[in-house]
Order: C-alpha cells, then structure tokens, then sequence
DNA sequence: CAGTGGATTTAAAGCGCTTTAACAACGAGT
DNA sequence: ACTCGTTGTTAAAGCGCTTTAAATCCACTG
C-alpha cells in the first residue's frame, strides 16, 4: 500500500514555497507568477498529488456541493442523475449522491446530505410531507423534482405538466381520426388526477367521450385494463397513465391477437427506456429531463448565488415521442 | 436560513464540559460517565446538533468509507447497491457513491473517490484496463465485482460462474426432456464466452447437439435470433445470454404466433426487473446479487482490517429461476 | 537615493472534529 | 496519613487545506 499520499506541504517543500502558493495555483486562483504555476503544477504532477476532499470542504468558505436524494432503483432517476451531473458542472458544483433503499429512508439519505456540506439540496420525486420539506428549506435550498406540492410548501419544484402531456396525446389522436379513446388511470396520486385532468379536458375540448378505465402503476394494471376493453367494444385508441401500463396492456392485446397499432393504438407515458426498446417501441409522452435538471439546478444556484428568496415553481411542458404503437383508426 | 449549525464546542458549552467528552458521547466511545452521556445527549438533540462530516472525516483516523463506482443507469448495479448500503452498514461502513456517465468516466470517478477518503474501492463491472486496476490496488484495495479479470491483475474479484449459469439452463430443461437446446451467444465477451463454455459442456455431458446463434446484448439480437430459428427447424428451447435477448425473442415468438412455453421454453440470464414483470415470466438465471455484495464487501474489509494481502477471486454459484417461460416440450 | 505602488509571496489563523497524554478526584489498601 | 489504582474529564495537538492580512520584492519616480 502506498506509503501515505503527497500533501500540500510536499509539494510545497518540492518546489520551495508555501503551501499557500501551492493551493493558490491548484486552483487557479490569482496571485502567483507564471513563473510558480509553472513549477508547481510541474512538482504536484510529478508527486501525484491529489487534494483532499475533506480537508478542502473544511477549509473553503463555500463547498460548491449539491446533494441529490434519489432511488437508485428508479430508472427515471438516473437519467436526470446523469444529466445533472453535466448541467452542475457547468455551473462550477459537484454532486452528491445519497440513494434512498428499503433499509434507508429518506430522512436519512437527506442528513448525510446536509452533514456533507451540501449547500443544496435536489430531491427526486421525495415521498416526504410537504411539512418535513419546508422545514428543511429552512436549513438549505430545496429543489423538490417531479413531484406536485402545495403552493405553501414554500420550496423549488421543477416538474411536467402532467395535464399537458395526456392532452398532447389526446390531440395527436384525434388529429389521426381517433375518437374513441380511452384512458388507463394510475390511481390516487396528484400525479395521475393531473393525467387523468388533462385527458378529460381535452376529450372535452374535441366533443369526444372520455372513458376512464381504473389502473394503478403496473403492468398488471395494463393487463387487467386489456381484459376490460376486450370484453366490451374495443377502443380505437389508449392513453395510459405510464410506459409500464401500455406494456402490459400491449402485451395483453397482442396475445389476445389484436393487431397494435393496426387495430388499436397504444400511448404510454414517461419515455422510459422500457418504451425505447426495439420490440416495444412505444409512442410515449416524455418528460424532457435535460431541461428538468437545467431548471432544477438553476433553481438551487439562484437561490444560492443570487438574491431570489420567494419560491418558485416551473412546470415544463411534455413531449410526444412518437414511435411505432400509433397510426390511424382501422376503416370499418 | 438557518444562522449557523450548532458546532460541538455549542453542545459542549450548553451542557458545561469540554468539546472532547461531548465527541466520545457522541460516538459511544467509552469514557464519560451514565451522567454525562445524559447531558450530551439531551443538550444535543436539544440543539439540533449534527456532526460535520467533513471534519469528522479529516480528524478521524480511519473514514470507514467504502467507495462504490457504478453506472447509475443499469439496473443490475442498483440492485448491487442497495444491498450493499445494507452490508456496509452491518460492518459498521458507510458508503459513497460515484457514478460514470456519459460525461463522467472511470477515472474520474474512481478519482472522486480516492479523494473522498475512501479506504476501499468496490468497481462494479468496470472496463478499465486490467493494468489500470492492478496500478490503483497498489493504493488501496479493490474488489471488482462482475467481471473476470485475469489472476494476474491482483485484485479481488467477486463475480458469477457464468458457465454454470448456462450449464444448470441446459440442465433443467433437459431434465423436462428437451434435447433440441439452442444458445444465443452475447458477443465477444469474456462473460459471454463463459456462458457459451457452459452451454456446450452441459450440452456435451448430456450428449446433445449444441447450437449457437450469434448475437449481441441486446433486445434486437433476440428479434433477431427469432427470425433465424423460425427460418430453419424450430428448437424446443432457448438458452439466452442475457433477458433483454430473452424479451426480444419472447417477443418475436409471440408475434409469429408461437406458444412459450408451449411450443417453445425459454430461458435468460440475470434475472432483471424485466424478467420478473408479471407478463413477461421470463425463467432466467440468477446473480444472486446479495451474495455478491456480501462477499465484496467481506473482501474489503478482510484487507483492511485483517491480515489478508494476497488477492483473491470468488465465483459464486448462479441460481435458476424457475418462472413460467419453461414447460415440458410437447409431443409430436 | 529615499519613496511609491504594484506584483508576489507567505505567515498564521482557522475550518469542526478526534485523539491522546495528562490531570483530577476519590475511595481502597496498608 | 500516604500511596495506588480507578474512573472521569480535559487541554492541546493535530487532520490537510483555504484565506487574508501583512510582508517582501522590485522597478520606477522625482
């Protein structure tokens, strides 16, 4: 093992200057002559050296650290943990990650945060009370994404505008000659009554008669949906509450022998990779990470940086994805 | 926001000793008295108070950190990390996670880490040169998980028998009385060469006839593994190298009206959340993941706290499992 | 040649915690 | 009464870096 890594002090003594001028040129700061940086960038390659995370944090005055709270599981949560990791550091922070597990709760993943040094915090889709999450903005800025929270809870929210989404599918529909469309709901989340909202809207809008089939998240919620429609006069078209109801529900339909999108057309909801597969290749509604992170961290470094101290909430638009489980209504 | 965290020296004032006893109460280190700890403990909770991690760190002389590279995309590496949050802890580490991205590489990552303080480095699946990892061992130790690396690397390893994954699919089915047993290989991987070794032993011990189809890691080989076997004489079972080929051939089947497991048993490998959704079934092999970070978390340690220099590899046994992708194969 | 001002460099004071040697207090033992 | 051993407590020295005020240097000025 190695004998112990080079400190500040090594390569100061190297070169023959203070650990001052070393640390200053590490970092790029103003002050030393070409002369030094030269010098010293040359000795601390040569020595291998490698700066301290916990001594640095300790001394600095700002850490220039966002904690972010995710579910490792969640497929949805890497893809906007690796895009903040691009958008974050463009604007000069580093992440930390803390994940939430069925043996490690949110309250938890959120203090190794904050005794981290994080000067704010990203939480991802967070099952807290809004209670628990204005407390905590007390302490830091809070950036809840993906999660709808009462204007009062007085923290960031970045989120889709989940009426919008089901209302694009809708129209798309229509648009092809659609008019019996139904929507498979995701059951008793701000999330889903958004969808559900957005749908009927719409379907209003273009004189059309909704029809609200019962779900929860899963795909057997898609499958039992299927069964529903099979047994009574089949819908041309189906919006569902997420990617992993249409799964199930296309999956049920094409056992069941009924051509997709021939004979009835498929929408899910999320983009995710599950909808991107060959096989499936699911017209879907997405959720436009990239500019989900970009406002996300915007938010924690105004309030960071800049002067702003009301809260703020920014509902991005949906997208339709449109791919290969759509086309016109079958001539009957 | 808040005026400023209360710092040991507050609870330390509070409570009227010094800085010194309120951190051996805190860390339950022996010392103060039953009266004391009392005191320390109610004044700190009293106050709020949350140690800094930084400092912590910095002034302790082991971090007790384990340092975990991941690709935060991959569902298998999520499943590692939750259990190994879980595994740490009960060995009294804490973790820090650093993932690759797009935009973040291996080295950075494991740079991330290093820096963090981190005694050892668990790799899960990492494509670093061999060498790279021989060189980073030399600074601390390094379990790689997931991947074979050749003995000469001289780091640890814990990984599947990959082979006996294959072997104990092939096994299976024949004992359902398949003989008519096709592999769809996974490209040219030292994984995937591993699990074709098993398939043509097993196959072999058995006296059958193997036969490989070509194909990647993808859902797309499946699809079009299918078109190949449907071409020719059908096989009674299928061997994937992995579910997603597993699902692309499922669907496939489906879709050109062959019953599975009817017609057709199919099995994959790895056993992802794919395989276990509800309509898709997918007998598959298992990882065993919670072995897996057992055994790396146990290699890291023993080197750290143990006597333990010499390196070394464990290959744990696969698990089948069995789900409603396999039948019998019919009669003719 | 003292004086001035800008460019560099550095001494030194932390950051908030851990750790260890030393100290205090107090019965017990002789 | 005096030494010892216990038990509890704390002073003080860091951990490795950042930061700022102050020192140093040097080329010019007048």
């Amino acid at each position: 093992m190695a004998d112990r890594r080079p400190r500040l002090e090594d390569v100061a003594a190297a070169v023959g200057v203070s650990t001052a001028s070393v640390s200053l040129v590490l970092r790029g700061a103003p002050g030393p002559s070409a002369g030094t940086r030269e010098k010293v960038l040359d000795a601390a390659t040569r020595l291998g050296y490698r700066p301290d995370r916990a001594a640095s944090l300790l001394a600095r005055r700002r850490s220039r650290l966002l904690g972010v709270m995710l579910e490792v599981r969640s497929s949805f949560h890497a893809e906007l943990v690796e895009d903040l990791h691009e958008v974050a550091e463009t604007r000069g922070y580093d992440l930390v990650l803390s994940t939430v597990t069925r043996t490690r709760d949110e309250a938890r993943a959120v203090e190794t945060l904050v005794d981290s040094r994080c000067e704010a915090l990203i939480l991802l889709g967070p099952d807290a009370p809004a209670s628990r999450l204005t407390a905590l903005d007390a302490q830091l800025p809070v950036v809840v994404v993906g999660r709808p929270m009462p204007a009062t809870a007085g923290v960031d929210v970045v989120r889709a505008a989940d009426d919008e989404g089901t209302a694009r599918a809708v129209e798309y529909l229509a648009g092809l000659g659609h008019r019996a469309i139904v929507h498979v709901d995701g059951g008793p989340t701000d999330i889903a009554s958004g969808r559900v909202r957005g749908y009927r809207e719409a379907m209003g809008r273009l004189g059309l008669e909704p029809r609200v089939v019962p779900g929860d998240q899963t795909e057997e919620a898609g499958i039992e949906a299927a069964r529903t429609l099979l047994d009574g006069e089949l819908p041309t078209a189906v919006v569902c509450f997420n990617d992993r109801i249409a799964i199930g529900l296309l999956d049920a339909l094409v056992r069941a022998g009924v051509d997709v999108p021939g004979r009835v057309s498929v929408i899910g909801y999320d983009d995710s990779p599950l909808a991107r597969l060959a096989h499936v290749d699911l017209t879907t509604v997405s959720q436009n990470t990239h500019e989900m992170t970009e406002r996300a961290v915007e938010l924690a470094v105004e309030r960071l940086e800049g002067d702003r101290t009301e809260h703020r909430e920014v509902v991005l638009p949906p997208t339709l994805v449109v791919r290969g489980t759509t086309a016109p209504p079958c001539e009957r």
